[in-house]
DNA sequence: CGACTCCTTGCACATATGTTCACACGGCTT
DNA sequence: AAGCCGTGTGAACATATGTGCAAGGAGTCG
């Protein structure tokens, strides 16, 4: 409850604070509120938004203990993977399933990052979604480290991997490290030696000791392709070469088959992403998933175990478990 | 996230968890909500007010780490007790302050019990306030504890009493052990003797291993006392025992002086509460205080370091640190 | 000093939410 | 089967909340 006249505290959010107690904590309506607090029923609504918007105001919903869903207790029990189910009705379309998943994600997220935790995070439409609607929460020490590049034959790819980050970055007010590479080197060779390169030492070892890391599944073989697929990372050779290889999908622009296997597959001595290995050691790894296009590609994730906490639509998550 | 067709919850529930989750997780509205689960939209507003006050929602405010209100830092740094001050417009009642700070008290409390801990309940109005809105919450083995007796020359004082600690009970679906004896015995010997009963062992234990205690403090003095003073407790005599002995307060009928002792007042050795030394040996022992006249017994209470925690109404907090 | 931008405010309106009430349904008694 | 709860429902109404907009105030620049 700290909160009332602090000097330190800005006007605003002191205001902020005690609206959400007086609202949340005493049930007074906004008028009453507007009457404390000497100002017009408007801008106490909009201080409360201000207040949830910024984390003020933290709402979870708290299942009993003993209520985890049918699907998610199949999942827990065919994958050992504590499943979120997030309820949309079968006929939203696959942008709506994407957007609510992101919703969801981006409200309980806070839960898993903390300050002086590191945590690793892929870019891509979905990520671009969750980031879109992080609810900020002050850590300290915090670090933000990127999974892999983002440049392409077109762009560097800073920006629009960049914007990502730095939304999650902001709302966590953690130190981020960004990866400004290519997506795919196109020598195996150069990029052996550019990691060897004591500069990236640093982002590596982060990689290395990341608490958290956060991503989607790639799925390039499914009606509706994942940004990898479409954004001129591939060309029509490297393509067949995926295809050729039997991959099924990728978390990271790493590729890995339905067994979850990776040896072989040409593309990832040129990719970014970082070693699966790497990802199997991050304490928590919380993938995001929505759309039945990615059931094929998420199966394969689970196979190669790298996944311990799973957000999924209710449909796809379903299909999965046929 | 658990819920979603669980056959082990009741329909009812379920659907509040569902909608919990559209309405709080991903803002939809409760006209959208009403259209996925085949209802209207009143029967939606009706489950969310039911997830709410059954504690399947749950809504904190978190200040910034770095903002304790300066009064809260003030009593902090004089009485080395938590205080959480409640926002009350000065001009309130005090009937409205003590319904206001018992409302943030009753939806807090759940983070100070949970499973298999012990809690001791005083009675009295504030504790019936606080009874009255406690938000629910699940909890195995829990056990709470009737602190002092509360019969008096007029009735057995169990509807009064055991209907408080009843509502308790109930929200965290804990084990109760009432207390059925009078508030005072006329004869110190008569309770001594009944002290040694057997029966009264299992009773005093739990006082003893207690994790958390809830009270507040009385004020006899004040010219609002509370419920123990014009109940039909004491006579005429009695109070002004009290009064010569220099009483200004008490937790659970249990009497102390301004400077926090105890010794020598004689209706002590005739009440029913615990020891103080007993108090004082809880972890976590959380006061609830509205009104300024209680400012003098609370100073006592605090002086004699039985409270920990403590929940107060603004006002009252800035007469507290003059 | 004025002209400008950028923010904030409160009003009025548009929506969303809460609540009352009459009624329908299932379980239970007679 | 008829009658009588208690419970739960949606329609209609009563409130409460969200938002576009025009106006005002603080800061900045010329």
């Amino acid at each position: 409850m700290g909160h009332l006249d602090d000097p330190s505290l800005s006007d605003r959010t002191n205001d902020a604070l005690t609206a959400a107690h007086l609202y949340y904590m005493q049930d007074l309506t906004m008028e009453a509120i507007a009457t404390e607090l000497h100002t017009s029923r408007s801008s106490v609504s909009r201080l409360l938004s201000q207040a949830r918007a910024s984390g003020l105001v933290d709402i979870q919903i708290r299942s009993p203990l003993d209520a985890p869903s049918r699907v998610e207790q199949l999942i827990l029990d065919r994958f050992q993977v504590t499943a979120h189910v997030v309820p949309v009705p079968d006929h939203a379309s696959d942008a709506d399933r994407l957007e609510r998943v992101a919703l969801s994600v981006a409200r309980i997220l806070g839960e898993y990052f903390d300050s002086n935790m590191i945590m690793g995070i892929a870019w891509g439409s979905t990520m671009n979604a969750v980031s879109r609607h992080v609810t900020p929460k002050r850590t300290h020490n915090a670090q933000i480290v990127q999974l892999n590049g983002a440049g392409n034959t077109r762009s560097t790819g800073l920006d629009y991997a960049s914007e990502i980050l730095q939304r999650f970055s902001t709302a966590f007010d953690a130190r981020l490290e960004q990866f400004p590479v290519p997506t795919f080197f196109d020598d195996p060779a150069t990029r052996r030696a550019y990691w060897r390169e004591r500069g990236l030492r640093r982002l590596l070892e982060m990689q290395g000791n990341m608490d958290v890391a956060l991503f989607s599944v790639g799925s390039p073989f499914s009606t509706v392709p994942s940004h990898v697929y479409v954004g001129g990372y591939l060309d029509d050779d490297e393509f067949e070469a995926l295809s050729n290889a039997g991959v099924v999908g990728d978390v990271a622009t790493v590729f890995y088959r339905a067994d979850g296997s990776t040896d072989g597959i040409p593309l990832n001595d040129r990719g970014t992403g970082p070693e699966l290995s790497v990802l199997r050691r991050t304490p928590r790894r919380i993938c995001v998933v929505s759309g039945r296009s990615k059931v094929d590609s998420l199966r394969g994730a689970l196979a190669a175990d790298l996944i311990t906490d799973l957000f999924i639509d209710e449909s796809t998550a379903r299909a999965l478990c046929e």
